[in-house]
DNA sequence: CCAAAGTCCAAAAACGGTTTTGATACTCGT
DNA sequence: ACGAGTATCAAAACCGTTTTTGGACTTTGG
């Protein structure tokens, strides 16, 4: 008699009670509101009835060890960042969260705050379940994440492409922009132009890098490898390299950025040399943060649909989680917001 | 013979695998690993190799259907936010997530797109149990979502403050930064002072408009209600605001502004006006985004440590769901950021 | 008219842990 | 030597769903 109790006397609430209520089983109920065919209609209506009655909530947790599914997507913010680029990751976190919301998937967001740790951090997600897919930006050209989740067969994204490429990625279009950059600065009549490169340790830098290269052989200028220097956010900042660049001979008359702050620490640098940007120098930009509209010269630069971004990545993901295992590869465009730092170059 | 077959054969995975392969039972499996004192120090040792060796991760659907307990805390985001004011709830993210995730708990971010539909998602989250503490901002002094959370005796702590005030909080004193501001500026001569406020709904904004008030007293001024209007960043900006404000007769040769955005477009529209801020015009503006370094002039502004929010918000989440029900109301030091913006005033 | 197929639903197994219960062996004080 | 207390662990209950299995009943086809 003492056994089984809780079953016997009436619950007060989960799907037993929902069940007892509407005076049918317990997976009738279940089958009736996951939208199962073997329902009769009227007896789906009354059970979908007393559910919303008695506020019946099925329990994440239980349905989760049950079906082996979290309805959780993770998305992977790295550092190092800085309070200067999370625009960057929060535009495409808006754009995905609503398209995951609105399909019944939550977002979770883990912080990688060093390189090192990264496996560490989507390991824990993946390997507790906590998660049925990832999303992750910052992509080498070599990158461990990568191997380590398709070793697993784990379902990922990345924002940015990898060597391996043999998985689905959304990315902007670097290669055009570095093309394009030096497009415009030779049209305005620049002969030298330098590029100050985000980190070579990113794939989009090395895309950029064959962009501009590209650009340069179509303007039919002639590549200059001293003008094509690597800028980091902290050590050998823009700033740095434009004092060298400029200190020397044949210094360069326009300057290809591979991100805003870079732009905007060159700019720094040029003043202090009494160099007007947007005046004797031209700068483009890439990115389009919200600085760039206010810093003076206000910078050219290349912009994205983040929302759009975030948009595409979920709907990737969704796909992919309903069974679709083709490979996504997704290269938005950009487009260019000019402004006021790329001025018309002498051609003397 | 055929019932439970798969107990009773050595599973591949799972705690069940580690207790045959440490020739224990399952519970004590558990205990140990969970750190409970009944468990022999070497039989603890041996468990805790075989799990090692076995890479054994215990199921968090598992355990959170029976503890009951998601290990997640979730971060509601609240639109309407634009790219610009990112910044700000990330930094928070930023030090959140790290004391969260070193204490075994996972953050979860969600956002509200509308004001109508907060307590929708936070509903979503608390009734589906995907969460164990709320955490959210933007708070009004009349706030539903306190409400609704307190009937159900559900874990919260907000950012900023309500009228109910009867609940954990972390705020900046913000009836300091609006005291703080008048002080400034009218030490530096400033005896008009006008203040473009941030919108009225939010509890913070009331605080700044009581510190100012309290300044304009202890400054020995006197209080001209003309001078306090109501900003927002679509409509009625401070670009508009500014143009009435200068246009009439007794316009103020300083300006208090509720935030940065606030501040820059008070300045685009003084600029417009002729009227060059920085030197005719003294501004301060509050937050420290990004922007106010960049922007000409540069921005004098109330800043905070964003990171050290969010540690404490962790640490009060964690001590809150360690059973510590003590409500913990902590209003964080601002320190104002000087640059370019706030010139001394005329005396005449 | 009977077998085969189809419809609808109840019962029970399963998911993988944690917690409770209780049993055994050992220690200690008297 | 004996009862109480303690340390250690096994067995089983339990969390709340989903999924499988199979049974009862109805319809269809030959």
């Amino acid at each position: 008699m003492s056994e089984r109790t809780t079953v016997t006397a009436s619950p007060r609430s989960g799907i037993r009670a929902v069940a007892t209520a509407a005076g049918v089983s317990v997976s009738t109920v279940s089958r009736a509101l996951n939208g199962y065919t073997d329902v009769n209609a009227e007896t789906r209506r009354k059970i979908e009835e007393t559910a919303e009655m008695l506020g019946y909530k099925p329990s994440y947790a239980a349905a989760m060890l049950r079906r082996n599914l979290t309805n959780t997507v993770t998305f992977v913010v790295s550092k190092p960042w800085t309070k200067y680029v999370d625009p960057y990751f929060l535009g495409i976190l808006d754009g995905l969260e609503m398209v995951l919301s609105a399909n019944g998937f939550d977002l979770q967001v883990v912080l990688a705050r060093e390189f090192e740790r990264e496996i560490e951090v989507i390991s824990r997600a993946v390997e507790r379940n906590r998660c049925d897919a990832l999303i992750f930006g910052r992509t080498r050209p070599e990158d461990e994440r990568v191997d380590w989740l398709q070793e697993r067969g784990f379902p990922f994204i990345t924002v940015g492409q990898t060597l391996r490429n043999s998985h689905s990625f959304v990315d902007r279009d670097q290669h055009k922009v570095g093309r394009d950059s030096v497009r415009r600065l030779a049209a305005l009549g620049h002969r030298r132009i330098g590029h100050l490169t985000s980190p070579q340790r990113y794939t989009y830098t090395r895309n950029s890098i064959a962009g501009f290269r590209q650009g340069i052989d179509m303007a039919g200028l002639t590549f200059d490898p001293a003008h094509e220097v690597e800028c980091f956010l902290s050590r050998r900042t823009g700033e740095e390299v434009v004092t060298e660049l400029f200190m020397g001979p044949n210094a360069p008359t326009a300057l290809v950025c591979g991100n805003d702050l870079i732009a905007i620490s060159a700019m720094e640098g040029l003043q202090r040399l009494g160099i007007r940007p947007g005046i004797d120098v031209a700068l483009i930009g890439c990115d389009d943060m919200p600085i760039a509209a206010y810093v003076r010269p206000a910078l050219t630069s290349f912009s994205q649909d983040l929302g759009a971004i975030g948009l595409r990545l979920g709907r990737m993901i969704l796909a992919r989680l309903g069974g679709d295992t083709t490979i996504v590869q997704d290269v938005i465009d950009t487009f260019l917001v000019i402004r006021e730092s790329d001025c018309p170059g002498g051609v003397a």
